[in-house]
DNA sequence: CTTACGTGTCATGTT
DNA sequence: CGAACATGACACGTA
């Protein structure tokens, strides 16, 4: 149902409150709203340009692109002007739109992965435990010190100094807690290290997860991660299964942004499907226990203080396993450029004294693919139509390291992205069409009333006989402008107030009725002035005038149906003064609608427009936090490839010596500890591991 | 003269 | 069913 309603035709310093402003009206039918659809994506596509490629980061969450799909079209429908200024905070509405639930719905979830700049990585305990042959075959979990049970050791253990009792204990708590899982299943080991190990040694590293271990992420990040014995290749691949995974996750946007971070849905296979090993054999449990990666949960992706003060905590806990040349855990570990102690692949100088190959380096092939992707990004957004603006503070911000800014919504590129789109995209319909509509349409929205009245032609011809500088363009402007408050006179309800009814009186009668005295104005100027004024009428007041209509046309075309008829009976009209009253009655209210109509489309353009730039924003914003997840993701790499070498350069067998990178390996397992295992088994894990993700995929 | 644009009008469909 | 409204298409005037 249709009240005066008008079409709100915006100017561009009018956008903001409209579309801070919703509207509801009422349905449209369907056959309409997919009419509108169209016309809306084709003006969409028209508009945008270059393909923009939205759905990628957005799904179809957005109001607009999904309206303009989908149904009810936001920008294209009729608007209860009086609501127009009803605001929402923040992200556009579109002031027509329909669907406030979906514009709801979108608003939560843009602000959910607007949230994902916090990349926050819950608490998790690493527990290493060395897994070696036993000379005497017969270790068992009951007896974790005697082999390299370093912690028992109580030289070590003077070493942490005694302010480390509470680690101690909690050493002790999950030592013994590691050793029902581990050591009291592990069967008497002896002969060769591959018979030694159970046939599911896949098992291991996909043990049961502890309750502070994140199901999803943190095995997705941290398992690749650890196994060091990959190739570059499988370690590519894991990453791009990562990346994808993160994507799919954050652009989850149904769920919500920390459900999706920290728990993997129902079936992930990849945080599913833990099963500790019923046999696990072990033969010594030990030298590393609980290198803690407690305090990961702070922010990671700025590496706070706290987190940066992580590896030393940690190193507090691997002092007592550690001899003595062992080097300073600040100078390996605290720095935050870690790519020293990173791509040499040589464990730090502490660890190897064994001629072995070189340990891989695992995260090499994770941090180029990172580098690939982030420049791919790169590419992406120039290829895709970001300006130079944009483009360059996107690449500003992937090179500085000065932590995340993400808060883009309203930055400088956002900013200039959204004027440089509005001055190039729409340089022509936004430097016309705005102008035209800001000076036009906006009094149209502020006023908001159809009123249309022909009148105002035959107001400004009253008020302009009666001056003398008349000029041509006002009438032309009054028309454009009638719906100004000041042109309240031009409403047609209000025609009565300060109007002469002379209208439809012969020339020369309206001439000697209206016009000023003749001493005012000489008759060739008289004479002039009616033909211009007749120029000025239109041509239906022209007919009404030739047929003598005893009334005004806007009268004619204003007045309510009622009022109309009862004014027809009051005269004795002819069929031809009839007929030709119910045609510009006709024509009056068909002009009217034509104006609005236009006015509408006109609006429904720029609300396109608007739309094109927010989207434009928002892919931008989405795609420099990518990035910076992408760095964020690479600095925790680091961090956990350096606990990593450092943790394994820590280790001593029995003699005392370091293990070497060639033949052993940390394993994580699922449940958060760590074990150390012959590089071989750890590359079988790998290669099995590396299967499974691929078969679920597909 | 051509073209783009604004406007009015008509036909037709919708509310 | 008629009035009012919406809109595509066309005509016309003008810069």
């Amino acid at each position: 149902m249709w009240t005066v309603e008008t079409v709100s035709h915006v100017g561009l310093e009018d956008l903001d409150w409209v579309s801070n402003s919703c509207t509801f009206r009422a349905m449209l039918s369907l056959k309409k709203y997919l009419t509108e659809g169209l016309l809306q994506f084709t003006i969409l596509l028209s508009l945008i340009g270059v393909r923009v490629d939205v759905d990628t980061y957005l799904t179809s969450q957005l109001p607009p692109l999904r309206e303009i799909i989908l149904g009810p079209s936001s920008a294209y429908t009729q608007t209860q002007f009086h609501n127009l200024r009803n605001t929402l905070d923040g992200y556009g509405i579109h002031p027509k739109s329909i669907d406030l639930d979906n514009y709801f719905t979108a608003r939560r979830l843009l602000n959910q992965v607007r949230a994902l700049d916090r990349f926050q990585v819950p608490t998790t305990e690493v527990n290493a435990w060395l897994v070696h042959r036993d000379p005497e075959g017969s270790v068992s979990g009951s007896q974790p010190s005697s082999g390299l049970a370093l912690e028992s050791s109580s030289g070590l253990q003077d070493v942490t100094g005694p302010d480390n009792g509470v680690r101690e204990s909690e050493t002790e708590q999950g030592f013994s807690e590691d050793l029902e899982d581990l050591g009291a299943v592990a069967p008497p080991v002896s002969g060769d290290l591959t018979k030694e190990f159970p046939a599911d040694i896949s098992s291991i590293t996909e043990a049961v997860p502890s309750e502070s271990e994140p199901p999803g992420l943190q095995n997705n990040l941290l398992s690749p991660l650890l196994t060091g014995t990959e190739s570059p290749f499988d370690l590519e691949q894991q990453w791009q299964d990562l990346m994808s995974i993160m994507e799919m996750q954050a652009m989850e946007v149904n769920t919500s942004t920390s459900e999706v971070l920290y728990n993997a849905p129902p079936g992930d296979p990849l945080s599913t499907n833990y099963s500790l090993a019923p046999n696990t054999p072990i033969n010594q449990n030990v030298s590393l226990h609980q290198a803690s990666l407690g305090g990961c949960s702070q922010d990671f992706s700025l590496f706070s203080p706290e987190v940066e003060s992580l590896p030393v905590a940690s190193s507090s806990t691997l002092l007592p396993l550690v001899p003595s040349n062992s080097t300073s855990l600040n100078s390996t570990f605290g720095s935050t450029n870690l790519a020293g102690l990173f791509f040499p692949p040589q464990l730090n100088g502490t660890a190897n004294d064994t001629a072995g190959p070189e340990l891989p380096d695992p995260l090499g092939g994770l941090l180029d693919e990172a580098m690939l992707d982030e420049i791919s990004l790169m590419d992406l957004a120039i290829e895709e139509g970001f300006n130079p603006v944009q483009a360059s503070q996107l690449e500003e911000e992937f090179d500085s390291d000065s932590g995340l800014s993400l808060d883009s919504s309203h930055s400088p590129s956002s900013l200039s992205s959204s004027e440089g789109s509005s001055s190039s995209s729409s340089s022509s319909s936004s430097s016309s069409s705005s102008s035209a509509s800001s000076s036009a349409s906006s009094s149209f929205s502020e006023e908001g009333a159809v009123g249309y009245s022909s009148d105002s032609e035959t107001l400004d011809l009253e008020e302009a006989e009666g001056a003398v500088g008349y000029q041509p363009e006002y009438s032309k402007f009054c028309r454009m402008s009638y719906q100004d408050p000041s042109q309240l006179s031009c409403l047609p309800y209000l025609e009565h107030v300060g109007h002469n009814h002379t209208y439809n009186m012969a020339p020369s009668a309206l001439d000697s009725a209206d016009l000023p005295p003749p001493s005012t104005l000489k008759k060739g100027s008289k004479e002039k002035q009616a033909d211009f004024l007749d120029k000025q009428m239109s041509r239906d007041e022209h007919r009404a005038r030739a047929m003598k209509i005893p009334f005004t046309n806007d009268k004619i075309i204003n007045l309510p149906v009622e009022e109309f008829n009862e004014l027809l009976s009051k005269y004795q009209l002819s069929e031809a003064q009839l007929s030709l009253i119910r045609d510009i009655r006709r024509r009056g209210k068909n002009k009217m609608a034509a104006q609005n109509c236009r006015k509408r489309k006109l609006d429904t353009i720029l609300n396109l427009e608007r739309d094109v730039e927010d989207l434009q924003r928002d892919k931008a914003r989405l795609l420099r936090e990518k990035v910076e997840f992408l760095r964020s993701l690479r600095q925790m790499k680091q961090k956990v490839q350096s606990l990593y070498q450092e943790v394994f350069g820590r280790l001593r067998d029995e003699n005392g010596r370091p293990y070497s990178p060639s033949q052993y390996a940390l394993q994580y397992a699922g449940d958060g500890s760590v074990l150390l295992i012959p590089r071989t088994l750890a590359d079988q894990q790998a290669r099995r591991q590396e299967r499974k993700p691929k078969d679920r995929r597909k």
